[in-house]
Parts: C-alpha cells; sequence; structure tokens
DNA sequence: GATCCCATGTAATCGGTTACATGATTCC
DNA sequence: GGAATCATGTAACCGATTACATGGGATC
C-alpha cells in the first residue's frame, strides 16, 4: 500500500482557509517548510487531479483587468478523504537520506581538518535553521493563537526545535573527538 | 548544482572491500540502513555506468556450475572522485518529509484518543529503531574496530542514537499534552 | 524603468522503487 | 521437496524538481 502524501497535504490545507495555488504555496512555504515542501509543478496538478475526483470544486473568477483567480473548496467527499487519511495507521517510515553522515561515512579518506570544517559548516546551518523555528513560533503564539490549528503547528515545530537541538550537540561533541584523535 | 550522491555512496563503498552489487547491497543494508537505502534498480545500472566512465573497472567470472559473478574496482580516477566530492561544500539540505508530523498539522480534524494513539505508535516505532542501532554498535564495536572506518561508522550511528532518543522524548512529552487538554 | 508580488500552468527530466525474470547452491 | 541465500539484471511507473512561458499590478 503507497499512499501519495502530498495529496492529502493539499487536502488539509484547503480546510485552513487556503483557496487558490498560490496561497497554497504560501502556507506551506511559512508553516509546514521545516517537514514539506512542494512546489508549483506539483501543486496546480493536483488540484485539477482532486476536482476531477470530486474531492474539491473550483470557483473561477475572471476579473476585469486583473489576472484569473481559480479558488478551490473542499468538498464533502474530500473532508471524508482527509479524515480517513489521518485516522489511518502509520506506514512504515521511508529512512531519510543525509547527505553530511554519508560524507562522515566515508570521510577516512580525508583530513581530519576537512572534516572538522565541514561539521562546524553543518553545525552553522543547523543554528540558523533553529533560529527561523524560533522566530516561526514567535509568530504563531502572537498572531494565531485564536486559530484552532494552532497548537498542532506548535507540536511540530517543537519537535523541529527538539531534532534541531540533538543535532547541533552531536556536531559539537563529534567534533571534539575528531580534534581529540588526530 | 545537483549531484548524484547515490553514485558517491556505491564509489565509497567500492572503497570498503565490497566488490559485488550483491555485496554492496548487503552492506547498506547492514551499515548506513539508518540514513542510506538503495535498491538492485539502482545499484546495477550504476555500477555500468561508473565502468563507462572510467571510475571503475569490471572482471568478469564465469564459474564452472556457479553463476557468473562480476567484480568492481576502484580506477584511481574514480579515488580522485571520491575524494573531490568529499571535500565538496555541502549544499542546501533537502528538508527530509515528515509524514507523521503532516497528520499532526491537521490533526484537530480528529478526536485527541486517535492522534495519541497514532503517536504512541510512533514511540513505539522509534525505540525498535533505537534498539537496532544499538545492536549495530555492539556488532561494529566487537567485530570491526580494528577496521580503518570503524570509527566514522560509529559517529553516524551516535547521530542516529541522539535523535531518535530526542523524537522519542517528544513523543512522550506530546502525548501529555494532548492528554492534559482533552 | 525596473523589480517585486500575484497568479497559473506545462514539458522535460531525474532519481528511485517495484515487479518481474532467471537460475544455481545449500540447508532443513 | 521447499525455503533461503547468492547473484544479475530490466521495464514500467511514480513522485518531484526545474526550467520555461505568460502577464497584470504595485512599489521604488
Amino acid at each position: 500500500m503507497k499512499t501519495n502524501h502530498t495529496r492529502y497535504a493539499i487536502l488539509g490545507i484547503l480546510t485552513t482557509g487556503c483557496r487558490t495555488g498560490y496561497q497554497i504555496k504560501q502556507l506551506i512555504d511559512k508553516s509546514l517548510n521545516h517537514f514539506w515542501k512542494i512546489s508549483y509543478g506539483q501543486i496546480y496538478p493536483t488540484l485539477k487531479q482532486l476536482v476531477e475526483e470530486g474531492l474539491a470544486t473550483v470557483q473561477q473568477t475572471t476579473q476585469d483587468g486583473k489576472p484569473d483567480t481559480k479558488e478551490y473548496f473542499l468538498t464533502s467527499k474530500g473532508e471524508e478523504e482527509l479524515r480517513k487519511w489521518l485516522s489511518s495507521p502509520l506506514e512504515t517510515i521511508p529512512v531519510p537520506r543525509n547527505e553530511v553522515l554519508l560524507k562522515l561515512f566515508f570521510s577516512r579518506h580525508q583530513h581530519n581538518d576537512k572534516t572538522i570544517e565541514y561539521l562546524s559548516h553543518y553545525q552553522e546551518v543547523l543554528n540558523d535553521r533553529l533560529y527561523t523555528y524560533e522566530e516561526i513560533e514567535q509568530t504563531i503564539r502572537t498572531h494565531s493563537l485564536d486559530n484552532e490549528d494552532a497548537q498542532y503547528w506548535l507540536f511540530t515545530l517543537d519537535y523541529g526545535k527538539r531534532v534541531t537541538t540533538a543535532e547541533i550537540e552531536w556536531c559539537y561533541d563529534t567534533i571534539n573527538k575528531l580534534e581529540g584523535g588526530s
């Protein structure tokens, strides 16, 4: 059994008030970016498909002067589909590929100095990431706490912060080990 | 700039003593499985390609009775290519997609009991994973500590253990929050 | 005048998985 | 006799990214 999660991501976002393909991309880039990303090349064909399957409806507005906009709305069938997916059991979690670890795995073919430099750079990237998460969290706390979704959004951010913190600590300790051994 | 990391994974594994496509798969399943996986549908065509590009050579053995085996060896050009990749700077790290967080993000459309059940199941999966890491670590410590690569392999396992531990703690705390609020 | 934001979409391409096909050997 | 392991490979398919194409409105 193989489910296309991106379909459900879009289905879910249509419940948050987003209506157009453009708005969907905006929300994903703003709020799901730490664990889900998506491109227009996926969004527009998927929306079309959802309508074909009766999970959503379109409402096209041809405005005077302004470019056309297509607003999408979930049908009750679409809502049902979303709920069905939410309650479906967890599938086997795919292993996330990690370029950093792949390089480290073969790093005996390289001077430790280079490896340390590499890990330090990674550590900086992670620190930036952590900072971004904290900014997003502040935005949600001050602007969207009335939103019914906010609680769950904060849970996902908490996840990101904790995992990233663990990664940063690992970088720190691994660099130390490499310095001690070289 | 977009590099195909899988090519380099195979290039790297050819330095560890693995020679055949089958052995490469074995090693990946045994030692890189927590951050990199690969299928035969990728291995065999890639090996072929590496030979075409002069990064490896083949040595085919047609044995009496036994099926053919093809042994691959890195050329000096291949070794150089590997070292070049190792020292190349980190690319923008792709966001790993997370199905669990995606569902949680939309979980206000579901009873908290269901969400808790879901997170508990995830926690179990993570615990199993952690146990597997510890087993692999013991295997490396008792059997391969003479291996020059062992140190780096242990670093990647340490990463897996730390991140997984952080995830488990997050599960625990998130379940508590949901129970308190329902 | 340039740049950015809003807004929609398609075609080529790529990386990867899955299913299929084949066949010998060894162990239970 | 059947299952597991060793061993190699291909074709269909899928999810996703990238580059391209278009064009109005607002701001600097």
